[in-house]
DNA sequence: ACCCTCACCTGCACGC
DNA sequence: TGCGTGCAGGTGAGGG
């Protein structure tokens, strides 16, 4: 259930399949590409060779262009090259099987690959999307389009965060889970974020210090940095049964998410949950005062 | 522009 | 063993 860091995990992992071609695909779960058809989906992928990998926010980009072996769809298809945007949402996983390898349970897309493998995305509570847009319309793509700039960019600089909490009258909590004014983190990283820069969740996003508002843009780009680099945790097997776990490898991370009544590593007080707006909030009660 | 609630799904852990 | 309940890391729609 990834955040930034478990999305450009995945990101690079799938970097394996760039040069292949896509043979042909399958759709099982319909919706998942809904508005389109499957068969205009399918007609569209089919011969596509794979350029690229990459990501923007907690979407997967897989770049296409025209199969290099099909001359006539080449230059049909160079004019306008596409785009899979994949949002894994909550449970949504990508697996690189063998031929012979047993499909599991769950898998709603399977792209045929032409080393006879399969790039499949199975998805348990099927909230996962993919869109199929040409490479022109990416940055009017809507839920694309309004997403706030990448964390480890320039745009991201503490003047920006200021405005962003100067204009709002939300909670720090729920501001920071807004993907159009803060990109990248999730439940998880949200209340890292805030416990590393002892700041409670709770607080007016508009009524925070200038000094407060420095350490906790430090801590949003630090937290999700260090999830991203740290060696023990980065790694990501498309090739194992479950894709990989995304909670396992990150949780020795977390300092407070799921330690409800453990002691805070910094003061030893009992770490505090709250259910707000239906999602766990937690934060130690002392370094996180109000 | 914001807030809140609900919705989308399956599966798991829990208590009885 | 089964059954009911609540919970899950994401986001969007709809109403106020």
């Amino acid at each position: 259930m990834p955040e930034l860091p478990e999305v450009e995990h995945v990101v690079r992992a799938l970097r394996v399949v760039v040069g292949r071609s896509i043979i042909a695909g399958e759709i099982r779960l319909p919706k998942l590409i809904a508005p389109l058809s499957v068969s205009t989906f399918n007609r569209k992928i089919k011969s596509c060779l794979i350029r690229g990998i990459s990501r923007r926010g907690k979407f997967i980009l897989i770049e296409l262009a025209g199969s290099a072996d099909v001359p006539s769809a080449q230059r049909a298809k160079r004019a306008q090259s596409l785009i899979i945007a994949v949002h894994l949402r909550m449970t949504g996983k990508f697996l690189y099987l063998n031929a012979d390898d047993e499909l599991p349970k769950h898998s709603h897309a399977i792209f045929y690959l032409d080393n006879d493998r399969r790039l499949v995305f199975r998805d348990q509570r099927q909230f996962g999307v993919m869109k199929l847009i040409s490479s022109s319309e990416l940055s009017q793509t809507k839920g694309i389009s309004e997403l706030a700039p990448e964390p480890f960019g320039d745009e991201f600089n503490l003047d920006y965060f200021k405005s962003v909490l100067k204009r709002s009258r939300r909670s720090l909590k729920t501001l920071l889970l807004d993907q159009t004014k803060v990109l990248g983190l999730g439940n998880i990283y949200a209340a890292e974020a805030l416990f590393r820069a002892r700041i409670n969740p709770f607080k007016n996003a508009s009524e925070l210090s200038s000094q407060r508002a420095a350490r906790l843009h430090q801590s949003i780009i630090e937290v999700l940095h260090d999830a991203i680099t740290d060696s023990s945790t980065s790694r990501v097997d498309l090739e194992q049964a479950d894709g990989f776990s995304y909670g396992e490898a990150f949780e020795r991370f977390w300092q407070v998410y799921e330690r409800e009544g453990e002691p805070c590593v910094k003061c030893g007080a009992k770490i505090r949950r709250e259910t707000h707006g239906g999602r766990s909030t937690y934060w130690c009660p002392k370094c996180q005062r109000r």
